[in-house]
DNA sequence: TGCATTCTGTACTGATCGGTATATAATGTC
DNA sequence: GACATTATATACCGATCAGTACAGAATGCA
């Protein structure tokens, strides 16, 4: 055990309530009291754990994707529904988070994804979301190009156009939930935006 | 005319360049220094002409949805073509302005729909934002429904159904584009996603 | 027990935030 | 030309911003 006075704090749990603080203020709407109050501990603290604003914005938004995006992959790979089917169980799934009111509404990624257009998110920042954004694209093409090997989509279908539909989608429902559409609305449009698979 | 100095800048000029500036960078990204400098005036101007910085903004995205909302809708009348031809020149307008290089960068209102969730934005700001919505919505469900009564859609499809997931595709369209994602690409997203109606 | 180490709490830094007081410059009316 | 009126420019306001210096408290190791 290293020498000196132990941490008070979880650190995880910290991030988690950090992760919650930018999920609904987004970057610039976020200040260091915000984040302090909400996690339970004072800023030198902070500091020592998460280096900056910047760095534990980062960390927030790689711990969401581990928490609340990668998850709902699973429905995509069930074994024994159809294609539609799985994307439809996908997005749902994606839905059912998106309007849950424990959390903090809609998407990290979606409003840090539109905040980072701004010239108002530092380098770091910026380069994660894009770097989360095109994995989910390539994620998803791998994705369907193996579907069209399995026979499942047809030969003239492009993985590339479906892949950014899909993205598309993702998008669209959680600017829709942040506008406080609800859960049964949005499994309407995904049940209809589905058909075109 | 009235007595007094008069204004030195013109009124419309200064909010179309503060439009610019709120559609970039968000209401909380948005300083008064980056106003004033944009605008080309200082602050008493500023607060003599548009009241403060909240007044300023929904007047901002007012005038962003009369000039860059609304011409899109003339879209959907052509009379000479059919209802997908339609929503897809529909789309695709939307999109090339996405993805214009001499304009901010996606949807003002789509940023600002995530912003208003974060409880950043002052309540005039979100009711204002929450009515361009709700405007969208009812203006695409009665769309749907004299489409319906025209025979162009089949009598078992729900005009709010189709209204949810029209808004839901700019939505994610707008996203999409601030993500940097260029316009042949949104194009074909488009030209798949028209396929469901 | 002494000491180096590490964390916590308070109090502070310069910079910037949104907004304004005040003085002056420019206009129309009388 | 006197005057009320309106806009501009500078300089300022208290509050808050992100970030830190410093002193004290708690730990492991010798």
């Amino acid at each position: 055990m290293a020498a000196g006075r132990q941490r008070t704090f979880e650190k995880e749990e910290a991030l988690n309530k950090a992760m919650a603080v930018f999920w609904q203020k987004g970057y610039s709407g976020t200040s260091l009291t915000d984040l302090t109050e909400a996690m339970g501990i004072n800023k030198p603290s902070l500091y020592a754990a998460f280096g900056n604003k910047e760095e534990l914005f980062v960390n927030a938004i790689k711990q969401y994707v581990n928490d609340y995006g990668v998850p709902h992959f699973d429905k995509l790979l069930d074994k024994s529904s159809s294609l539609r089917e799985r994307l439809e169980a996908y997005l749902e799934s994606i839905a059912k988070m998106l309007s849950d009111s424990k959390l903090p509404g809609g998407c990290f990624v979606t409003t840090s994804t539109c905040e980072a257009g701004s010239d108002c998110l530092p380098e770091d920042a910026v380069q994660t979301i894009m770097k989360i954004n095109t994995t989910s694209i390539e994620g998803f093409v791998s994705f369907f190009q193996e579907e069209q090997v399995k026979g499942n989509i047809g030969a003239t279908a492009k993985a590339v156009v479906l892949a950014d539909y899909l993205l598309t989608l993702q998008f669209g429902l959680a600017v829709m939930a942040r506008n406080g559409i609800k859960r049964d609305r949005l499994k309407q449009v995904i049940s209809h935006a589905v058909s075109s698979f």
